[in-house]
This record gives C-alpha cells, sequence and structure tokens, in this order.
DNA sequence: CACACTTACGATATTCGTAAGGATT
DNA sequence: AATCCTTACGAATATCGTAAGTGTG
C-alpha cells in the first residue's frame, strides 16, 4: 500500500467515478485503475465495485473510507509541518543570555528576528553565565550568549563583540567630571558588586586583585538594575560591562570610561557542538551578528 | 515524501547508522542514501547530520520523528485491518431473519460459522418478514433470511430451500394420529393463528380463503413458542412452517403433513442488490446455503 | 588503513500514457 | 451511439545494487 494508492481510492471513493478522479488526481484513467488493482491485490480483496455504469464502495471500502481520510490528512499536515519549520513559517528556539545582554542588545535583535519571522516562537532565559552554559549543555536552550568561557568543552563559540567594563558613579560625584578613570579612582569609593556567582564579579575580582588586591565590596545585589538604582542614590560607584551604558544613565547614574587596565572580555554566542541547531536558531544567530556588528 | 522514505527515516532516526538500517530496510547503503537524500529535498532541509563518524538528528529531524513513529504505525494498523477483514480475521455481519428461521435452522448455520472465523461479530435480528426486508433496505442489516416477497425491488433473492407449511395439533387429538391433513379437518378445530403482520399469516389467509373462505382465527400470538403451547394445551390446532416441526413438538404439541392444497413457500437469503456484500457476508451466505442443503 | 557515508552508473522495476476492448444505458 | 471502466503495450521515470570516491579516527 503506497501513498499514490491511498490517494487513488480516496479520490475514486469521494467522487465514485474513476474519470472524475482520475481527473482530480492528474492521472490518465488507465493509471487509476492500475493503482486501485494494485492496491486491491496488496490487502487481498476488493475495496470497491465498479460496474460499467457505476462505482460503489464495498464493506471494506467503507470501512477504509474514513480511516484513508485519516491517514492522508495526518501526512499531509506532517509534511506542511516540516516544510513550515524549514521556511521558519513555524519553529521555537529557546536563547538563554547574561543579564546584561538580555537587558540591552538582545531586544534588538529579537525586534529584528520577530519583524522577519513572525511565527517563530522565541524563548529567552535571563540568567547568569553559569547557569546559560548549564542551560545549553542540558539541552534547554540551543543559543546562549555568555563571556567567553575558559573551557567550552563540547560547545561552539561564536563571538559577538568585545565587551569593555565601564565604571558607573552617582551623577553628584567628582568622579562623573573626569572623562575616564582607573581602578585607583574608583577603589577609595564605596563598591557595589553582582552578587555571587556571577562571572562579571569574577572578572572584576580578578582583575582588581593583579594589581590592587581585594575588592572592597559595600553592598551586593543580583540586579543591575539595582545596583544602578544604589549608584544614583550615591551610595557607592560599581562597574558593569559597557553594554549596560544605557540602562545605568536611564536609572540616574553615570557612566565613565575605565582603563588602567581595561577590563575586556568577549562576548559571545554559544551551542552544543556536533548537533546542529534549527533553521530558526540560525536565523536568530545571524540576527544577534547583525545588531552586535551594527553597534 | 512517500511511506518508504518516511520509513528509512525513522530507521535511520532510531539506529542513528545508516549501515545498520540499510540492513534493517533489507535495501543497500547508497540506495538508503538517496531515499533520506531525497526525503530531505521534498521537506526543504536536513532532518539527520551527518559526519563521517557518526549520524544524528537536526532539530527538525527530532520534531519528525515522533510524528513519523505514529504515522508508520498508523499506516501499518490499517493495512493489517484490512487484511483482517479479508481474511476474515475480524469484521461483523448484521443479519436478519424470520423468526420460523431463526428459531430452526439459523443457529445450526451460526455455529458452522463460527467455528470457521470466530473472530466475525454476528448480530442476528430475529424480526417479522417484513421488517427483515426492511432492515435490508436501510442498510441496518445486509442479509435477510425471508419468505420470497412478491416484489424484491432493488434487492437480490438466494433461494434457501422450500417450506412446506405443516399442521400443528394436540397430541391427544384425533387429528394427531392422521398420516397428513386437509385444510377442511383442521378447520373444524379452534384455530391459532400468528398474529397480524406476519407474512406466514397472511399466506395461511390467502390459503384458504381461495378454497374456504376465511380463516376462523380463535387465538392469535406473534410467538411461536406461545403458540405450540397453546396447541399443546389443547386449545385448538396451527399451521407453521416446516422449518418449526421439532420445536413444536418439543412443546408438545404433533406435526402432521398438510396437504390438499400444499402450502409451500420459498426462503430464501436477501441483499441489497448493487452493493457487493462484505467477505463476512459471503461466507455466512454460504455456510446458510450449505446448511440448508444438507437438510 | 579501516570504517562509514556519498557519488556514479548501469540494470531492473514501477508507473505512466496512448490505443484498443468490452459492457451498459 | 455515447459513456465509463479495463486490458495491452511501448515509453518514461524511479529505484536499486555494484563499484568507486571521500573524509575521519
Amino acid at each position: 500500500m503506497s501513498i499514490k494508492q491511498l490517494r487513488a481510492f480516496l479520490a475514486v471513493a469521494q467522487s465514485l467515478s474513476f474519470a472524475q478522479a482520475s481527473q482530480h488526481l492528474h492521472l490518465s484513467q488507465p493509471a487509476l485503475s492500475l493503482a486501485i488493482k494494485t492496491l486491491e491485490e496488496s490487502l487481498g480483496g476488493a475495496l470497491l465495485v465498479r460496474t460499467t455504469r457505476s462505482v460503489a464502495l464495498t464493506r471494506e471500502g467503507e470501512v477504509l473510507l474514513p480511516i484513508a481520510r485519516r491517514l492522508i490528512a495526518d501526512w499531509d499536515n506532517t509534511e506542511e509541518l516540516l516544510r513550515q519549520h524549514f521556511t521558519l513559517k513555524l519553529g521555537r528556539v529557546a536563547i538563554a543570555a547574561l543579564p546584561s545582554f538580555a537587558a540591552s542588545l538582545l531586544p534588538v535583535a529579537l525586534k529584528a528576528f520577530r519583524d522577519c519571522h513572525p511565527d517563530i516562537n522565541v524563548t529567552v532565559h535571563d540568567v547568569v553565565n553559569e547557569q546559560v552554559v548549564e542551560m545549553v549543555r542540558n539541552h534547554r536552550v540551543e543559543l546562549g550568549v555568555v563571556l567567553e568561557p575558559e573551557s567550552l568543552e563540547g560547545l561552539d563559540f561564536t563571538p559577538l563583540y568585545l565587551d569593555r567594563f565601564i565604571a558607573v558613579v552617582p551623577a553628584a560625584s567628582r568622579l562623573a567630571s573626569y572623562e575616564e578613570l582607573q581602578w585607583s579612582d574608583l577603589l577609595s569609593e564605596p563598591f557595589i558588586a553582582l552578587q555571587r556567582p556571577s562571572a562579571v564579579r569574577t572578572l572584576l575580582e580578578n582583575s582588581v586583585s593583579a594589581h590592587h588586591g581585594r575588592l572592597p565590596v559595600a553592598f551586593e545585589s543580583h540586579q543591575l538594575v539595582t545596583i544602578g538604582r544604589m549608584v544614583s542614590q550615591g551610595l557607592g560607584v560599581s562597574v558593569v560591562p559597557s553594554l549596560c551604558l544605557q540602562q545605568m544613565e536611564a536609572l540616574g547614574a553615570r557612566c565613565v570610561a575605565l582603563n588602567q587596565p581595561r577590563v575586556e572580555q568577549r562576548v559571545g554566542l554559544i551551542h552544543l557542538a556536533g548537533t546542529t541547531i534549527s533553521a530558526a536558531a540560525k536565523a536568530l544567530s545571524e540576527k544577534l551578528i547583525e545588531v552586535t556588528d551594527k553597534r
């Protein structure tokens, strides 16, 4: 029994005419006749009873008809579903991104993506760097945006941009007037840091300890928003990924370039190595690269 | 997308090896490779990602896999179901028969049928002659056993046997000692008749009225059993299809051949003309012919 | 170099369409 | 005579298997 044969049966059963059915199938009448015949032979009995002047279903044909309708419909739906997935008319992508990225560039990329592919469902997970890696490893998400990890065992890393960290200081602070700052300028102020565990926090601690000893953390939060507010209230200073510049200024804090030394870290896309990513994930990746390049 | 292609995909997706899958499918590796390739082309994207050393599913392949499993299972089940119907391993027949037949020969035929085809569900409707015809006409049953009707518009009639009516008299009656009886012998006794409407009743009335005027009905029932009991209790006499002989004698009545004139009527199978009957119905018909011939 | 998938190509099978045949209205 | 399905047959198409090719561990 083949799909063609079943379609042939369905067409004849519905029109009760080989002639009409053959037109509908874009097939010659004899070819249709043969198809039905071989179908009947493969099943071991007649499905249709043809007198020269009329066509009718046998009881067995009546048994098959509703089932055949369902099988063909299922078949066509499946084909359509897959095509939609490939043409990005349907599908889902899950992406995880570290908070600084999720709050800045990701929405821009998502907007561009959604404009191109409005029917793709995108799930965003705004989690700390380590969890992004974990979610990619556990197949929880297809894509991740992270600070370049030291070990990317089993992961493919695609750099998006180089993140240069910036100092965040109260608008009223004397530090706000400088063109650029050094670590030594900041360490005299109370420091507001991201709570551990956090890749940004670790990066900062390592950067500081190399030149000035321990980071003097006065306050901690795991929310960038909270840090921004604390700074703008004059509670202290902080250092955040440059991506957060706009967000911080919107919260009333001032951002100043941080040099001596610069704190830099590549940010990029990760996905499981060895597996291909879906067409939808590929399209989203491209949009992310596009958006980060533009900036 | 063809069945073969989907089976090929399923085999590869489950074993994650073209080599193993090709063995399982009894197909050469290159043929399998081609099948998958054309499937992917027809759907518009890759389902499997092959490095030279390993095979894995793409996201789209993962979407298809569970659906493919279901489609193939449905397909195979349907094929199996139809084959079972044709080989009489599965199916149902509905048959309607007039009471005298349903109570006598039909069970014998059913026994023989069930011995041959234990998995066919048979529904029996024990109804009066007119209802048998009606049920066949309304597609309520495929087969009917009736006294040969005058009009068989749209019906195919297959004679089973000639029913010769017999007189039923109380064992204690003087009539019980005769070898055969005539209508005139019976009409002196109270007559117990089947209730109208009944083909047997009509047949008797017509037969009598041609020679002796009206049938002097003293009692009526629509149950043969009741008539048998009434006769055996000495309430009167009756005339029933010869098929009921055993049943009547079992109820304590005596049966005597009825001549002068003989009342005869062909009993046969009917089914809707123009439609074929199911394999199961055909087999049951054959058993009925076999059983009625044997008698 | 051994293994696993792909490409190339000739052979085989299926399927198709045209033409002729048979039956019914 | 017209219509509708079936059979017959040569042609196009698809599928298959063998053999050679390619890339990886």
